[in-house]
DNA sequence: ACACACGGGACCCCCCGTTGTT
DNA sequence: AACAACGGGGGGTCCCGTGTGT
């Protein structure tokens, strides 16, 4: 399993190496879901993959560096979501833009968005640089729009957390990405209070 | 919650450790909320009460001892709740029951049980103590009794860690108990298609 | 087997506190000799007779203040052996005084000679305390005269350490005092080269 | 002992390595034999090679594993003195050629043959690791066999721990490894019985 | 691209000793 | 005589990050 030798073809290094970095990333986000992101040392990370804390060094300077790593490309996919929905005219129909959207990448991106909604720690270091906004409270304005008072808000949370932890659900792991998505789609309407709408427009 | 009066004339080292012993609990609660289980170390916990950590230690003996003391209350209120729900003849009305029951535990005990639904390093212990049960599969299985095949157990699982993740949040933190349980139970509701019964027997 | 209340015969509590003392010289003994002294721990003591370790503090302010309680009787009775031996005319005379003096004690002290021949931080302890020469020198120097050279040495050694452990074997803790001490005596003349004196005058 | 030339070239590390691993089992053997193993602390022998605690942690992880690394050369040399003596026909031979061997194992490790001897703390985790039977009870089995009943046992005991405790004393460290090794198997022999076989036909 | 060796530091557990109280 | 509570400190483990080498 370990990148044997060498010396023949350099290029076989590079491939070994960007495979070693992807694996690296999901042996992480594995470990991350497992044990939390705190529980969770890199030394647990190299053993997972029968290499050395110095290799991983190489490849990421830091255990907060790895986990930008691993959700940046997350949250650039959740970027425009949350601005397509914004530009939508009625609070319906944002509302209904972000749910399907942040289903469709929590659904992608199972392991990866549950760790983002539960744990504190990594909540912690996102907020530090920056990205509460974008992953909390955009979100759940748009989500909560529909309803006024309290209850906007409370809505919003329990779908976003409840999408978020319902991906990471071991009980639901064998669950096909399309029922899924489907029956996440219909309880966060259930419970936002939105119709369906006539023709779903959506591309992945 | 807290040391209440006292009969006679308990002594002062008695009632300084009691009440040492329950700001232990407190702080250690609150910062396990903020920097995840594995995130928080005895010193910091420490440090909150201005006592070292051989007074820590004098009180539990592990942290996870600590945090033993700290579900146990909690898990000791979830089985009657677990247990009644099963008791009962159709599968809606063991939903309802298990719904209203686990929320109004929720309100009480918010941050408790926002820890509990979301911190893996937490579940882990508590699965080891053999509690996996009571705290997720029953919950579980009598929320999703209501509907066939992946939708029952989806939608239970959006319930009861919407739920968990809502109670904890800190920007609901100011809501009222009341209000709060009354919206929870009607999102609860609504996700799991149940219609709100004719009168609550429930009895705080 | 805690001591009651008390209040009503002061004396009793004087009796307590006496078999307590014995009782805590006689665990620390048996867990000196299972563990080693420096493996054994105040909290190891005090949990064996099921009290705090304040309670142990209160007989013995210090762990060497309760090694040097337990090992003072067993010196006290030692010197006079020393003595006694050193006085006598030839050298074989002396080994064998030397030799059925110590075998007694230790047969009476096993587990106490045990650990006073063979655990290095007790004799660093004792050393400390000057009765290095008393315990090691002049004994060894008292079996081993018959011989001349290394060969004295060596086989004095090879006599009191062999006692020493032999009266500690859990494997021979069920031989009976006299069988043992017996057994040893004979032992010992062999390895010094003694020849039985025609009458023992050895007083219990 | 020292790690010797070395073939082609390796790295400076390896070699520092490879020494350093060296010196840190001589340094703890060293201080296991002086403070007992329980009473020796992983920063006194870091402090002995003038390195840190976390540059020991990195060649052992465990203090037991130190120990382990340490007598597992000792016990792998005393296995195939045990069964060729007990390959042995009369008791005599058996007892023999096990005194023989031993002495020989314990003169040429000194210090390691006497800790193992004689520390109960040592002694635990061998139990533990199920080294009892080779380390005690055979040799015992052995050496004991020429005599009936409790003698055997006793003789063999004093022999054993005899020889142990006289190969780590530093009142005889000076000595050199012909003459203890004679004296010791005299010594062993006039305890035990034993007539001098007409020729050795040991090799070393 | 990766391994080996190591420093600095933190963590958890636990130990010893002491005070105040009953 | 005994306990509850605690301070100061150390032990063993382990973590993160780095230098050096291949």
């Amino acid at each position: 399993v370990t990148a044997v030798s060498s010396r023949v073809a350099p290029r076989r290094d590079a491939i070994a190496a960007e495979s070693t970095r992807e694996r690296l990333l999901d042996a992480a986000l594995r470990l991350f879901s497992e044990h939390s992101f705190a529980g969770t040392s890199l030394q647990m990370i190299a053993d997972e993959l029968g290499i050395t804390k110095a290799a991983v060094y190489h490849h990421f300077h830091t255990r907060d560096e790895l986990l930008s790593a691993l959700i940046t490309p997350a949250l650039a996919e959740l970027l425009p979501i949350v601005e397509d929905a914004t530009a939508l005219r009625t609070p319906q129909a944002r509302a209904d833009r972000m749910l399907t959207g942040f289903v469709d990448l929590a659904v992608r991106h199972r392991t990866l968005v549950a760790i983002l909604g539960t744990d504190r720690a990594i909540l912690q270091v996102l907020t530090g640089q920056g990205h509460f906004d974008l992953l909390v409270e955009r979100p759940i304005a748009l989500l909560g729009g529909t309803a006024s008072g309290s209850a906007g808000r409370i809505n919003a949370t329990i779908v976003l957390s409840g999408i978020a932890s319902t991906v990471g659900s071991e009980l639901l792991a064998d669950l096909d990405d399309e029922t899924m998505r489907a029956r996440l789609v219909e309880a966060g309407r259930r419970i936002l209070g939105l119709r369906p709408p006539r023709r779903t427009s959506r591309r992945p």
